[in-house]
DNA sequence: TTTGCTTTTTACCATTTGTTAAATGATCGC
DNA sequence: GCGATCATTTAACAAATGGTAAAAAGCAAA
């Protein structure tokens, strides 16, 4: 739980009382490797928070493959933010890649802590936009490089995942084949 | 004026007084095509609200290649967020593409309007947030398709871009060369 | 119009990546 | 351990894209 407080007062002050009850909202959760914690189709219900473990979002596109938009490593909050302030149902899956450890709150607890403690939009806020701006600052390079150094550049961004998470996943990440990852994984040793 | 108002109004209420205080900060604005709005090596100063005109994204990768990240056409603010609000040098350019209206906002009276609007901060962070989305939405498939495919998406979301700005925009917001560009161009005639 | 400059197109060849298929490795339940 | 299944690698060929250079087209100033 301590994880949790750190990492949010990382992006505002807050007094005892406030996070005691920011921490009676959440709830130990253990999600399976391959098991979903929000899913295309259905609305988001929770807001989660990664202790150990890693999380992918991903999509399917129009011919049916499946497409890796962003992983998720470690201490972080996992959530599709639109879609579960809005309460839309989601277009893409967030995914467990290994067992995971977390924490989560439910719609309503989560907005209670908005209404009852002053300064917590800021803070979520916060939050949400160094997350989107890491996000887009990964993902944007990817489109013009080419794959060697897309994949190096994954290896840099996420260097405890090569071994553990299936190829596969890279590959939908970096936006090429499993056969050219291989190919390129070869070619650098 | 009223476009500026119209904007914010979509994102949460305020009342007249509140919105005559935001017009009154705004400051008549224009850009000729190629100018800086936002530098590189600077630190942002300012909000803009785009009139009319094309603005575009763009940075040097280490081969000294423009790389082009995002257009901006028409009504919709345009900010190097986490630099202006943290106050550090930024890493990209934003550029006018074509000659440009525009409203700006000072540091100190964008300041101003968050510490005296009730609410300012939260209409603020909704902005941010969906202009984010949409950014990322817009630039996350590109990764994972063909050149050609990544062009017939540029043609639908900026519809009025192709025939007004340089096509070597267009080519290193794809992340292919001119000469790729002006072959799939010749090939879907 | 002409001139000079920039943008865009074209062509040729090298390189990268995709496709298909098969072989090898790894994992899981029996 | 054994077979079944899935993941990964390898190979050969096809298709797409990049690099370079040069020609063509577009544009603006004299």
């Amino acid at each position: 739980m301590k994880e949790l407080i750190d990492y949010i007062l990382r992006f505002g002050n807050l007094n005892k009382q406030q996070t005691d009850l920011i921490a009676s909202k959440a709830k130990k959760f253990e999600l399976k490797k391959d098991e979903y914690f929000s899913e295309a189709g259905k609305i988001p219900k929770q807001v989660g928070f990664v202790l150990d473990g890693v999380f992918r979002f991903c999509y399917f596109n129009n011919k049916g493959e499946e497409i890796t938009n962003y992983f998720i490593d470690g201490i972080s909050f996992v959530i599709d933010y639109q879609k579960f302030h809005s309460q839309v149902i989601a277009s893409e899956y967030i995914q467990a890649v290994t067992d995971c450890d977390m924490l989560i709150f439910s719609k309503k607890d989560w907005d209670e802590l908005s209404n009852t403690i002053v300064g917590w939009d800021k803070i979520e806020a916060k939050i949400y936009q160094k997350c989107m701006t890491e996000a887009i600052d990964r993902r944007s390079p990817l489109v013009s490089e080419d794959a060697t150094t897309r994949y190096l550049s994954f290896i840099e961004k996420f260097p405890n995942l090569v071994n553990r998470i299936p190829l596969s996943y890279v590959a939908s990440y970096l936006g090429i084949t499993q056969q050219s990852l291989s190919r390129i994984r070869k070619n650098i040793r």
